[in-house]
DNA sequence: CGCTATGTTGGTAACGTTACCAACCGCGAG
DNA sequence: CTCGCGGTTGGTAACGTTACCAACATAGCG
């Protein structure tokens, strides 16, 4: 007992009895047991279970460190599973924290079926849910403005005389794409622009892929002479493909690209690019102080959303 | 006993009976405690400690998402901690570890004292370094082979006609810094290049510090014609200075540049960029790999180091 | 000088788990 | 019919920690 009351500050004992402690501790190598600790009823294991769906993503590397340093500012550790958009994979990394007594939970959600996540499962641990909304389920969520985003970039396009505006994305399933979509739709048809299914490409998962959407659109016989990209993925892979018929000379337009995300040098493309910014950093710091509040108990049952704003940054140069 | 046994995998218990646990667990939302169950003497807790400097770079997401994904193979977990270059945060982070229980721990280390990785304060738990050696630590270590792809890179810029080539990188005491500066020198001094101080910098932590750097060295009076970049970081800088110094038209030298680290389009830039390239992620799994072996005992006492080879992507087109 | 208040110290129990052991069951062989 | 054996079941203890309580020492006060 007094060498856990030592540990825990030292209040009530000696001070010369405390350094007795403290010398054996160095001496021995001891290190507190905190699983041990946190057997004891009522105390919290100081973990926070965090589950996204591509680390290797650099957008959820940024988010994974939010989580982190506002984590560790409460004093709380991270544990990190990847799901790899796996459903079965992200059950297993749910049970495993909860059996690990994880004090909150943070999930970039897969799409998949979302029992496990249900309050009756959860027990008393809160979740948080990031980047991602899962239907009928009611939690705190912290998300980007997606559809205004979207809109606001393809307008954009639309401002700048373009008509004929492409549009690379993830498949309707996954929520980012399917609100992205919306704000490009929405801006196209406001302006009484048309929606060409022959220039929308919904199913792009990688780079490799978004290439070959973005060459079968531009060798249409009538090309888009814009292209709205949902994502970081999607821009890549677009602008590989138009660097390379650059390069190989093909004939036909150079299309100006609107991404939904950022990446480094966007400024030096061959084609101006018109960047829709947001901090993935700061959306892990926003999930994880919603988590907090909850846990601190200053927040009440409602359910809360927070949509942070992002914002759209123009070339630096009209055109290329 | 009974419900123990059932979920251990259910030897020795009859059908219905395991049955019936496992109603009662469905019904009950029950989940095993991860942590009594290591509490027991000799149970392994599952959890992996990483330690990276810096979770925001693309390369250590990637590394980590190495590690966890050979972690999961083993049924393992990772608890995640950023140390920001800071050793004070470094040492506290293993003590947490330690606390925890951990079955190993996978660091990129920081610069600083490494008393808290000594053998003596690690007890049994086993410990790999990645990208960084510690001077004084015989431990297993996964590392780049910076000496030779540095090298390399500098070959071949000299190889092209260069001879004034600047340096940009980490300062020395950056273990990777060290070597990949290393390289460099000796590919130039074999080669009679005269490696000049008025073109070497070797203090840039991030991409501002390191556009800086790059527009001091290209405003002297004999600016270099090319610059081998020691870091994605530096590259980064270095770019958008030159593309900066393009598009107003400063006058003076586009230097080739050789980065070592890749980043995406960087086909696409204005000047010819050689990349040396590695797979961060690869590390990652290699470390894993090597703390798997010592965990299940089939590594002998010796440290062993892996040097994971670099390849050189050669730019697509001769020159911008 | 005795009483109380305060500070200090350590004994005990409990957290959830599983190794070990003892008890019990039914079945087949002698 | 009895004995022994393998399969099944649950009691007990122990892992390391801390809340609670009891015991004790000391100081202050009347």
């Amino acid at each position: 007992m007094t060498v856990s009351r030592t540990l825990a500050g030292g209040r009530n004992v000696r001070p010369d009895v405390q350094e007795r402690v403290m010398a054996a501790v160095r001496e021995l190598g001891y290190y507190r047991n905190e699983n041990a600790r946190s057997l004891r009823p009522g105390q919290p294991s100081g973990l926070i279970g965090v589950a996204i769906t591509n680390l290797a993503n650099p957008y959820y590397g940024n988010f994974a460190l939010g989580v982190e340093e506002v984590a560790a500012e409460h004093g709380r550790r991270i544990i990190l599973g990847n799901t790899g958009e796996d459903d079965a994979r992200e059950r297993q990394l749910v049970s495993d924290f909860i059996g690990r007594q994880v004090d909150g939970l943070i999930l970039v959600p897969t799409s998949g079926d979302a029992a496990h996540l249900r309050p009756e499962r959860l027990g008393e641990v809160p979740l948080v849910l990031a980047s991602r909304r899962v239907p009928g389920l009611d939690v705190d969520t912290v998300l980007l403005d997606d559809v205004g985003g979207a809109y606001r970039g393809t307008v954009s396009l639309l401002d700048a005389g373009h008509t004929r505006i492409g549009f690379l994305g993830n498949r309707s399933s996954v929520f980012t794409g399917e609100r992205r979509y919306r704000g490009y739709e929405q801006a196209m048809t406001e302006r009484g622009a048309v929606v060409d299914p022959a220039v929308v490409a919904r199913d792009q998962q990688d780079v490799d892929a978004a290439s070959r959407a973005a060459r079968a659109m531009l060798d249409l016989d009538a090309p888009p002479t814009a292209i709205f990209s949902a994502n970081n993925r999607n821009t890549i892979g677009a602008m590989r493909e138009i660097g390379r018929r650059i390069r190989d000379g093909v004939p036909g337009p150079r299309p100006a690209l609107v991404s939904f995300d950022d990446f480094e040098l966007s400024e030096l493309m061959p084609v101006p690019v018109t960047v829709i910014d947001h901090d993935a950093r700061l959306l892990g710091r926003e999930a994880a102080t919603l988590l907090f509040s909850r846990l601190d108990g200053s927040a009440d049952d409602a359910a809360r959303t927070v949509e942070l704003p992002v914002s759209i940054e123009f070339p630096l140069s009209p055109a290329a």
